[in-house]
RNA sequence: GGAGGGGUGGCAGAGCGGUCAAAUGCAACGGACUGUAAAUCCGUCGACUUCGGUCUACGAAAGUUCAAAUCUUUCCCCCUCCA
């Protein structure tokens, strides 16, 4: 399986996207036809609008669509509207809330917004395209949908899927409802090669048995050979997965977190991580790649800042990434006030207790948090522990018209006078 | 429908009348050491506080008691087995 010819697939195996396909050969031979003759193929990538956000654990497969689309492919989105009305019990083990129509709605907008950081969205031949299975089921009728696809499905062969298996080893619950979920995803692999010619779908390797379903599907049913190919979950050294930061998500859309943060939660990668996250995260060709997590030490920060500037260029556009860079050169190398930090305003700074302004700012979550931060001496100003709880600023602390304060050695914030 | 077992802090999971703002583990946060890393060590981890305390919390509501997460009743939800 390392002779792939088709370029998309050398690309996924030499950054560490490759995790399982259904076809290695068929696969390949498929996408290197559709390379040689100019002719796109057609994959898709399937996420449920349970957040109006995508966030940095969805974008390897994000990523993989991106490459897709590089090579020239055509790459289709496709949010679960239906789905998620029932809820994917992989990797689960309680049923899922149902949303309601407006957050559905509001949610699919959201993902859009993710998916078209990444991808080029549009009409012409290898553009994205998004699409939401909720306009093939929301008329679907329930006897018809069991003669036409449950004929082909196995409650056997379901039961020995992973998804449901441990589900039932472990005795949790497992509603009908969730049972089914596989036969929907099955359909909409085959919905989607009926009206679209889309023969591949790219997703996380929890995804697995969901895609298998629609492979067996097209086989069984339409008599085509559908392709299924997974990346790994990316996890830290920990083994934990990517994409918390201070148990937040860290969000691919910029009004769920600012690129500043964004940029930092790339920045303060663990070492071990350099090498994976830039093959993953960026576009990098692959000799500076490799270059990069060659180094050690000191000089691995280096690679980090790359790294961080990359992914952010990718998500929040090079603008950003440049303000963001700067914003963290300024306050971690110079010990400056960068300018990109997050600010509030207000009108007079005489007198503000500065447990109110952490508050403010948000790095602190009550008024008991802030003191106990000053006790171990974690809340700064202007560089300087505050040993006083009760201390109010004054004009004195001013400096530039600003007051810096920090939380910790990474959350830096200011605090502006109006003038 | 019947019989049993449950619902405790971000999660997992003890407690089963006062000494419980609630063990322990994980997660998280601060400090030290460093490189805005990892590992390690120390500390913190409901809210408010004039630091004496005050308030809100153990599914929901009512009750017993000087005193309830702990007992009683009703309700809601979940699980297991049987039909």
């Amino acid at each position: 399986m390392s002779n792939f010819k088709s370029l998309f697939l050398n690309i996924m195996l030499e950054r560490g996207f490759y995790n399982q396909c259904t076809n290695d050969d068929g696969f390949d031979a498929y996408l290197y036809e559709c390379e040689k003759s100019g002719k796109p193929a057609v994959g898709y990538l399937g996420s449920d609008p349970t957040g109006d956000s995508l966030h940095v654990g969805h974008i390897v497969p994000l990523m993989m669509m991106r490459w897709f689309q590089k090579c020239g492919h055509k790459p289709l989105t496709l949010v679960g509207g239906a789905t998620a009305r029932i809820g994917d019990p992989s990797g689960k083990d309680k049923l899922r809330p149902f949303l309601d129509e407006e957050t559905l709605q509001h949610n699919i907008k959201g993902l859009k917004k993710s998916f078209s950081k990444f991808l080029k969205f549009g009409d012409g031949a290898n553009d994205a395209q998004m699409v939401d299975n909720w306009d093939w089921f929301k008329d679907i009728n329930y006897l018809s949908f069991l003669r036409d696809i449950g004929t082909y499905y196995s409650v056997n062969r379901m039961l020995t899927m992973d998804s449901v298996k441990t589900r039932l080893e472990r005795e949790q619950p497992m509603s009908f409802l969730e049972f089914n979920y596989m036969l929907l995803q099955g359909y909409d692999f085959c919905q989607l090669y009926n009206t679209y010619g889309c023969r591949a779908q790219i997703a996380g390797s929890d995804q697995w048995g969901n895609i298998t379903s629609g492979t067996e599907l097209g086989r069984r049913k339409y008599d085509v050979e559908l392709f299924g190919f997974t990346s790994p979950i990316i996890t830290d050294s920990n083994g934990k997965k990517m994409g918390k930061s201070e148990g937040n998500a860290v969000w691919i859309n910029e009004e769920k977190l600012s690129s500043y943060d964004y940029y930092q939660y790339f920045r303060n990668i663990g070492d071990a991580e350099v090498g994976k996250c830039l093959r993953i995260y960026t576009d990098l060709p692959m000799d500076e790649v490799r270059r990069l997590e060659a180094l050690k030490d000191k000089e691995i920060n280096e690679a980090k800042k790359i790294l961080a500037f990359e992914a952010t260029k990718i998500c929040r556009g090079e603008a950003e990434a440049i303000a963001a860079q700067n914003t963290a050169i300024q306050t971690f190398e110079q010990g400056e006030a960068g300018g990109n930090l997050p600010t509030i305003d207000v009108p007079s700074i005489e007198g503000l207790p500065v447990i109110d302004a952490f508050l403010q700012l948000g790095f602190v979550a009550s008024k008991g948090e802030a003191r106990r931060l000053i006790k171990q001496a974690g809340l700064k100003l202007n560089d300087a522990p505050i040993v006083d709880e009760n201390y109010k600023l004054s004009a004195a602390d001013l400096v530039n018209g600003q007051v810096k304060l920090s939380q910790g050695k990474k959350k830096h914030g200011l605090i502006k006078q109006a003038s």
